[in-house]
DNA sequence: ATAATTTCTAAACCTAACTTTAGGTCAAGG
DNA sequence: CCTTGACCTAAAGTTAGGTTTAGAAATTAT
């Protein structure tokens, strides 16, 4: 096994993710490696910060999906350059921003609505947004409408 | 049926939400409604105000179980007061806060881990928290540590 | 050469927050 | 009265993001 390569279980123990999770991400596209003669998968180094970056952009509640998207501007393989890996911050980081704004916006409205006691759902900018939650179709909803 | 009542078809109209997800809401002790001779529920207005409420908590990213929580400090049954709805609001208003703090805390430190290209993983902040997220059991994650 | 770890795959299970379906019952209009 | 539309319950299905389990094969340690 070559020094620049990882096993699954280092790579678990170096990110803190479950080998479990490694899996999924591996099966959902975050994340590649190549399989040793005896059929077990070998991490390049640059999977560490590939995993890390999904690691943070998870806490900031991004989708796998979203993740998936951002990571696709980097060179699948190997290391990619600084540059490659600050234009997805960049892109990352407007997102984030978009979500930061879109939730002190609410609070404010809340303010509005809910602060003062009123509550008043005539004009109420948050609770009269014409029904865009209930078209939204099935499965789990939290901040999916930010 | 009393002028003052609401069919969970009209609550429904009124608040956006599906029959079905009022109904999962009162499963959930979200909201009350008694029933009629015939079995159905009738809501009082009050049962407006609450759900309301529910949506735009979960505009915010509040689970069930914590708007749960939040909204058992006002009386299920009738209009609350001005004043209870205040507490309700002000309670909100500061998890709220502390989240967008968190948010932003975390926006700042890729700043300096990706954000420059060096992406450093051994003095990231974000990237070497002691392993938290390993260790929070199986499930969705989405925001979980914020 | 064993024994003890790791790793492999596939499939089933889990939680949250709902929706959909199936098989009836209730209420309002003509 | 009868039909049509709203309502009822219970149970199963859905999505996201993983975990758990089972049984087998590969690696590492002794």
């Amino acid at each position: 096994m070559p020094a620049h390569e990882l096993t699954i279980g280092q790579v678990a123990s170096r990110t803190g993710l479950s080998v479990s999770a490694i899996r999924y991400y591996e099966k959902e596209g975050l994340v590649f490696a190549h399989r040793n003669a005896g059929g077990q998968r070998r991490f390049p180094r640059s999977a560490l910060r590939r995993l890390s970056f999904v690691i943070a952009a998870q806490k900031f509640g991004f989708t796998i999906a979203r993740i998936r998207d951002v990571l696709s501007e980097l060179p699948e393989d190997e290391a990619p350059s600084a540059k490659a890996w600050h234009a997805v911050a960049l892109e990352f980081r407007a997102d984030l921003d978009r979500k930061i704004a879109a939730l002190e916006a609410l609070r404010d409205n809340l303010e509005g609505c809910i602060g003062c006691g009123c509550l008043s759902m005539k004009n109420c900018k948050i609770y009269n947004r014409d029904d865009e939650a209930a078209r939204e179709g099935p499965g789990p909803r939290v901040l999916r409408g930010i």
